[in-house]
DNA sequence: CGGAAATCTGACCGTTGTCAAGTTCCGCCC
DNA sequence: GGGCGGAACTTGACAACGGTCAGATTTCCG
């Protein structure tokens, strides 16, 4: 009932669109979006079913819609870490703390993360969802750049999917596997975390060769 | 139709069971697990509907079993490629062997690697499942356990999680966000692939600190 | 031959997406 | 200021699908 049933100003209702993507958050966060329909988000938003088609046109234009909203939020997330830094921190810092803004959106908001990477469920040719998505590479692409020689395009290249898996695997396992002691020695994770953060920046950071 | 509708042996059906598990794989393969349904895998196993729930109770059940096959076959996979390692490998070798196994498993079968991760479609209490899915845990802790001084637990924990967390990412993202652009600069796989094992086993063989 | 387990048939209920037709309300224009 | 067109929303109905149950039926084993 937390969806502000109704409001006006236009209409029948405030802002329809609004209050669905609401809704889409509530069913989401309590059941999975699985569960997530637009007959369910209708009778949230205080509105008969049928009323969300106009707007989105289908279960999945809803979730991309929903998804393309928090791939916004998730790039603001890993730049307020970064405009958070003291003045004059180095590249490693600013890498580390993109990390950390990845890591702490996905802590904060594990449903929400879970469903910006199911793909199947997102109309991947929406040109919104798409600029969302891309935009949210855009935040790790300049702190790695900074970090890595701009010659080397290969060592930047595999830095860059390294980077993004580590810190990604980390929080699709965290959020996939809760609570479970699968994670087996219970990684009390804010220090495994931290941890894997600074192996991931050391790892980039350090120069390319190394005799095996 | 590929599931070879009947057989005889016992009762109606020679190995009902194994012909719906076959038929979740190639529901899961065509259409994600979404799809699967306990009267679809019937219909596939040339049952009829309702036969498959005193097996399995529940579609979970099904997607429980199927996860736990799936979960062993990984595990295969990884212990294969460390038997394949040439003798005398050092312990480096055999950790770059366990993740390869990992990412080649996860190549070849993404739908199924997928499905092993769904745990909201899966039943985590089951016994059989906690089993197998903690023994696909075994051949990461022995590859690290061989590299990792045995003194430093915290330096061992966290780069368990740290080369899980990195394979384990690169694999779900690759299976995620197929074949778009997204994967920013075009990642020629296996080459990626190659580098970011190197990079995990390098970061996990180096020595503990390193200054600031 | 008899009993038990496996499977089949048929039905019920709840859920969802979709459509067609009606209703309410906004803003515009004379 | 009063109607009027149209957009936003409502109502009601339909078909499809899935899970579940009761009871009949087949098959196996002893």
């Amino acid at each position: 009932m937390s969806v502000t049933p109704k409001a006006r100003g236009r209409h029948h209702h405030g802002d329809l669109r609004r209050a669905l993507l609401d809704a889409v958050a509530e069913i989401v966060l309590e059941a999975g979006p699985e569960r997530v329909s637009l007959r369910e988000c209708a009778r949230r938003a205080g509105v008969s079913h049928s009323a969300a088609a106009p707007h989105f046109g289908d279960k999945r234009g809803l979730l991309t819609a929903f998804a393309t909203e928090k791939s916004e939020r998730l790039r603001a997330a890993m730049e307020q870490a970064v405009a958070d830094l003291p003045p004059g921190a180095d590249a490693r810092a600013v890498l580390a703390a993109t990390g950390h803004g990845y890591l702490g959106f996905a802590r904060d908001n594990p449903a929400h993360f879970r469903l910006m990477f199911r793909t199947d469920l997102i109309d991947t040719a929406d040109p919104a969802w798409r600029h969302a998505a891309q935009a949210a590479r855009d935040p790790l692409d300049r702190a790695m750049a900074a970090l890595v020689p701009a010659a080397d395009a290969a060592a930047l290249r595999a830095r860059l999917a390294f980077a993004w898996a580590a810190v990604h695997g980390f929080c699709t396992l965290r959020a996939e596997l809760p609570r479970n002691e699968l994670w087996h020695p219970a990684p009390r994770g804010a220090e495994v975390a931290e941890d894997l953060v600074a192996l991931v920046v050391r790892a980039c950071a350090a120069p390319e060769r190394s005799a095996d």
